[in-house]
DNA sequence: AACGGTTTGTAACAGTTTGTAACGGAGAAA
DNA sequence: TTTCTCCGTTACAAACTGTTACAAACCGTT
């Protein structure tokens, strides 16, 4: 996203639409090179607390950010694709905790060179503010949702959020869930139960199918544009 | 908030601590020169589609900036009070509705212009960048609220959020609610109903008093703090 | 192949929150 | 003053979601 100029179009549900596929028509500046750091699955990249001395790049697999309360519930931010970057801001700790849903890839950055950076550089400010831009924009349509929709509506609508991500083929789109129940739940402001009994109730309605739990079948989008409130 | 090279202290349910009370040390540059304009209560400043011309300093009175779903459910998205900016981002079109809780002043600024200046000037493109890593960590504050905290724990945390703001005098802080309990019902993700409910369950713990339905005395400000999960 | 642990699915029940409606007060308009 | 409207409060029933409990499926390991 940093790495392009094109559109930012902001996304339901935590993701943005990653420009990873858009090759960066610019050089390869120093933040792209940082080092690579492998993640396994439910391991932190950072927690709530840590000093905030890097900006991460997700290369492969999904990392949540999330908030942990103090009796152990917790609400999901956003889950982070390759393309995207985690850590940005201005404060000096993180306030969130980063967490991969599956093994994953990130590229590590410095944050206090990229700010010195773009304390120099407008351009670099500029793609750090229309990052952020994005990002808000995410955080507000979930926020809308949680919000204000039920259960049905914030889990079609989360589903068909990973259908525009996933390659879209043939009449069928098949998205595979790369995180557990439980991030869903978290991320949506339900529980296990709900999303369970909802991804069933679609499931009868002949709008999904799911093979062996982690692959979801599209059967009738439209009807699922529906159910999300068009 | 932009005019200020202060740390911005992210702020719950909508708002952030607003910078007005610091004055600027830096010179008056041109986005502190637009034009005022007088907003009546339930005025809109602008509109959900919209294109997105100008960038907005509130100046006095309280903005609810909302989202508006088909069939009359409202989210609003963040309150914004003196000091703050309304309209940053770099979409074309505005994608909320902002309207005025009651009557207000807002600066106009040029949006264009803006990120035409910031285009060159590194450190405007920071300010702006800083700006809406502030509006970034309200919303998400906002969203773990709505995601996972009953309704008392909701309203509590607004109600407290609303009296940092204030003055906070003696041993009992007096806070005006600058909206109506509809605004607070969309900001939170409850109804009107619920809102006055808590309200009166407040009332009857001795924990606020409410005169003329507009001014809550905070009588127990630790009590409230527990109430609102620490 | 068998084993534990984790994750998911299903069900009954309880609880909070909502929807609907009625009532009352404050303020504006006549 | 009277009337009207908007707003806030309260009550009751209903709906959705959460809670709890248990069974089934899945996974990696032995």
């Amino acid at each position: 996203m940093l790495g392009s100029s094109q559109a930012i179009e902001a996304n339901v549900y935590g993701g943005r639409v990653s420009s990873s596929a858009v090759p960066t028509s610019e050089p390869a500046d120093r933040f792209e090179r940082g080092t690579i750091r492998r993640i396994e699955a439910k391991e932190h990249v950072f927690c709530d607390g840590d000093p905030r001395t890097h900006v991460f790049r997700i290369e492969e697999g999904v990392i949540a950010l999330s908030k942990l309360l103090g009796d152990g519930r917790r609400q999901i931010i956003e889950f982070a694709y390759p393309g995207d970057y985690i850590g940005l801001g201005t404060l000096r700790e993180h306030i969130f905790d980063a967490q991969a849903t599956c093994a994953a890839k990130v590229r590590c950055l410095s944050a206090a060179a990229l700010e010195q950076e773009a304390s120099r550089d407008a351009s670099l400010a500029l793609r750090l503010y229309k990052a952020v831009s994005a990002e808000l924009a995410a955080a507000r349509s979930l926020l809308v949702s949680v919000g204000q929709q039920s259960a049905m509506e914030r889990l079609s609508g989360f589903l068909l959020s990973l259908s525009t991500r996933a390659p879209s083929e043939s009449d069928e789109t098949v998205v595979k869930l790369p995180m557990r129940r439980s991030d869903i739940a978290d991320l949506l402001g339900l529980t296990i139960e709900t999303v369970s009994r909802t991804i069933t109730k679609l499931r009868t309605m002949r709008v999904i199918d799911v093979v062996r739990g982690t692959e979801v079948h599209i059967l009738d989008s439209e009807r699922l544009a529906e159910l999300a409130g068009q």
